[in-house]
DNA sequence: ATTATTTAATCAAACGTTTAATTAACCAGG
DNA sequence: CCTGGTTAATTAAACGTTTGATTAAATAAT
């Protein structure tokens, strides 16, 4: 009803909103154009409008998705912590993404399942980016010996996949594997799990500390958990 | 030309694979049945004609698929061995599938992240089986003394990314990742990998086996690395 | 009055599906 | 061994619907 003009943000914003949650939800070919504009209550053609075409939407979702990742993964992993403090951070932080862009993260998801033309390009660089500064981290880790000599080519994607696992999973984790709500809390649970899987594993032959098993405690001084992600 | 009778293998074999391939490469809202046919090379009416619709062929296709990993994962657990043996066992045997049924566990995968309707009971029932099993092992583990006392409940879920992880990014990683071709050679360091790294973990504070980077050295001794999978 | 925004109506193309007809294999009875 | 009827396999053509996209007109803002 209203003409808003002001700025071009009121129904492209809808737009947008709405286009991300289908897309996440059924996938882009599943996605009918005209579901979005109903869900957005806007005629479909402002879509076109707005947007060019349904590939221009879906492109322009999945640029804002992997340019906030991405972002979020420089500023965390750089500063001048320890290796460990680093790695660390980076799965507070992407795990506390997961909780707060669920839709984005699976929509990136999709793409790498596909891995053809859309976007293999800014997946690719979305992808490499963060592979590149774990496997430079952990490397320089095994070089100073604060880490063990691993497979460091690997070992960024393990921790990728142990962090990506319970954003991929997570309508079957949630409804039928571990009675808990997706909250701030569970995420912070995951991470510390996460991290003390991760640096201490699983095996019992070295005579670790023995906290009880989903206490979340890690002691890392000024660790701001599940923290400000944007 | 020739209309065989014999039994009803011959196209209806064709349609399956080749669905099987196209659903995996883009997804069931981007697969044409018009291209299913034509890359079986048999007419469209043909797919109803055995498989009753769109949908029916999909289903099929996952049913299939998920019962053959529910039944590798079963018996792969089983057996008196030890409870570091039987998760060894777990990561070599899921490794190798991944390896020999890539676009079955992509047409999986796809399945779970959207978590909805079509086989929400299926994928559920494949995964809440595997990770039940796992659980269950690493419980025992850790009531033994064989593990240290994590967070049982969601190690299983961890050490499934850690092997998902290795299809999931397949694309990326053979493409811009790691410089190796997947091949049986590749998968066997994956699964040595993750073993190594899901039971010692990357700290050095423990003082663990210092056997070099990539090396392959785990000794579970009568172990056919990348086997029988079937 | 002019521009920017929104709408309803409409388009050709592509979709999944159905139908009717055709072809090859099988199996009687002669 | 033929032969005619039955059945299963396969095809080409068309169906109705839905899709993404476009347009011309209407409405609001400047």
């Amino acid at each position: 009803m209203a003409r808003p003009k002001i700025d071009d943000s009121e129904a492209r914003a809808r737009i947008a909103a709405a286009a991300e949650e289908l897309f996440a939800d059924r996938g882009y070919g599943e996605t009918a154009i005209r579901d979005i504009a109903r869900k957005a209550g806007v005629n479909a053609a402002m879509i076109h409008y707005y947007f060019g075409s349904k590939e221009g939407l879906y492109k322009s979702i999945l640029e804002g998705a992997a340019s906030k990742v991405r972002a979020l993964l420089v500023q965390t992993v750089s500063g001048p912590a320890s290796t460990k403090e680093r790695l660390a951070q980076f799965v507070d932080s992407y795990a506390a993404y997961i909780l707060s862009h669920p839709n984005l993260a699976r929509i990136l998801y999709r793409e790498m399942l596909t891995g053809g033309e859309h976007l293999m390009r800014i997946a690719q660089q979305y992808a490499v980016t963060n592979y590149t500064i774990l496997k430079d981290t952990i490397f320089e880790g095994i070089r100073t010996g604060e880490l063990r000599p691993i497979d460091y080519e690997l070992a960024p994607i393990s921790l990728m996949g142990m962090v990506v696992i319970f954003q991929f999973l997570r309508p079957i984790i949630s409804a039928a594997l571990v009675t808990t709500k997706y909250d701030e809390r569970f995420v912070n649970r995951i991470a510390s799990h996460t991290i003390d899987l991760f640096f201490n594993g699983a095996g019992s032959s070295g005579g670790r500390s023995k906290e009880p098993a989903t206490s979340p405690g890690r002691k890392k001084p000024g660790a701001k958990r599940g923290a400000k992600v944007r």
